[in-house]
DNA sequence: AGCTGTGAAGGACTTCACAGCC
DNA sequence: GGCTGTGAAGTCCTTCACAGCT
């Protein structure tokens, strides 16, 4: 059992060895990197603004337009131009000097490089308020992650159908799992039931977990988990608020009507 | 404007810089931090751990024990015990030496780096499904996040109690936020409709965002932003079952009936 | 002997800045 | 002249490894 990774900073340290390409100490030569791996050298970072990139392409395409600079595209996606490109070197080398990018080629290859080709199902566990709002967000964000399954352990749920699709009994988990192809698993159950569903999921096979429960949850190493919770994201903005309260934004604190002894007042 | 800051990656750039402590070139002697800046010197990334290291000492409380060392306390928050102690060493030296840690203390000092002495009011905007599970959540996540306003565009919610909170027209959001001392706004609005909200918010006088619209937004240098993007996470995932696909994992995708010499069926 | 606290080394990600192509 | 692609430099974060206290 590992502890689940690479979320909200960089990939594990233990977890990554197991995945990451063996050193290879290629006999007879230097490190000869397989085009295969340029995947792997994506940073996680950058995956994750591909993603931001590719829905703002898909805006801009929407509105016509034919080619984007890497400026446009920085500001609409909120980063600085410099780290824009160089994320779109990870996927390789898509622009044109002097002109920019072709919409519709640089929308192809990031969803190539995301797996956006392929359809993933997705399974929500626990159908409360939120697992209710997870089911009818509709075909889920953007086209490609089809919920193809929902599980409740409350019996009088079953069979009900939200956002069209009925209800399993939690019990069914592996079974369903396996017939529908579930390829990622939504844990959207209370706290105390999240690691019993989360060995469930990863039991029929589901090798990649999003988990809204609060609850910190251990893993197989081949799996692969990202957390959203909302105590820590609603702490971190409460430290900013607090550092804000002490913290001399423009000008640093005064300390006997002195700023870095420079006279203030 | 500028683009929103620290989300997923380390703090923005030059956003950074207007909050950051001036380089301090003081005339006549080195660097001289003073106490008071340790906060800012905390990253960003430890923050979020010490929000999971804090829920998790709150687990231990409960369950009645008195200290813990390190390494325990990192098993449970799913980090190594290095990191965990860094992240302590950032807030104090509440430790001792051969023994570990008092949870009770521990549990104050990060309350008391984290802002959570003081109570954080939250409005929500958006009524929708993912608005209602928000609003549900019963005093947020921990307490200490009281939601104390609910908005929504669509005139039929007004009056409405959610959650115990009456919902009020988004025309109200200024006065609203303002008599009630609104301190974080979260945006779980349509898309089209997200920038608008933050500006208002903004104007209300709100200084963090909580923004689970698939929008980047535009805010000015002062809000802190955080974001919540559904499909991003998924994408994500997308990206590790496709990176699975290529790449070796444990054992390599069956060829003829084979797997890495070994007969399958 | 056990465990914390932390400099120092290492690694990952970001930014700079400019060569290279249109 | 404009814009991409990318080594190199810089910054931030993580991990190591051990000194220092109990």
């Amino acid at each position: 059992m590992a502890a689940q990774r690479g979320q909200r900073n960089g990939v594990a340290p233990g977890a990554a060895e197991v995945t990451a390409p063996i050193p290879r100490v290629t006999a007879g030569g230097p490190e000869v990197p397989a085009a295969r791996d340029r995947a792997r050298a994506i940073p996680e970072a950058a995956v994750a603004r591909l993603a931001v990139y590719l829905r703002v392409l898909s805006g801009l395409q929407e509105q016509g337009a034919g080619t984007v600079s890497s400026e446009e595209l920085a500001v609409a996606a909120g980063v600085n131009s410099a780290k824009l490109r160089k994320d779109l070197s990870y996927i390789g080398s898509y622009g044109t000097r002097g002109v920019g990018y072709e919409v519709s080629v640089l929308i192809g290859e990031i969803e190539r490089i995301l797996g956006l080709t392929r359809k993933h199902s997705v399974a929500v566990v626990g159908i409360g308020n939120l697992g209710h709002a997870l089911a009818n967000y509709g075909g889920f964000p953007g086209r490609g992650f089809p919920v193809s399954a929902l599980f409740d352990i409350d019996a009088d749920l079953v069979g009900i159908p939200v956002g069209g699709i009925p209800v399993d009994h939690i019990e069914d988990i592996t079974r369903v799992c396996l017939e529908r192809e579930v390829s990622i698993g939504v844990i959207a159950t209370p706290p105390p039931a999240a690691q019993g569903v989360c060995d469930r999921l990863v039991a029929a096979g589901v090798q990649c977990i999003l988990n809204f429960a609060p609850v910190v949850l251990q893993v197989p190493d081949h799996v692969e988990v990202r957390k959203v919770d909302l105590a820590v994201e609603l702490q971190v903005l409460s430290f900013h608020v607090a550092r804000r309260a002490d913290g001399p934004p423009p000008v640093r604190r005064t300390v006997n009507g002195r700023v870095d002894g420079m006279v203030v007042s």
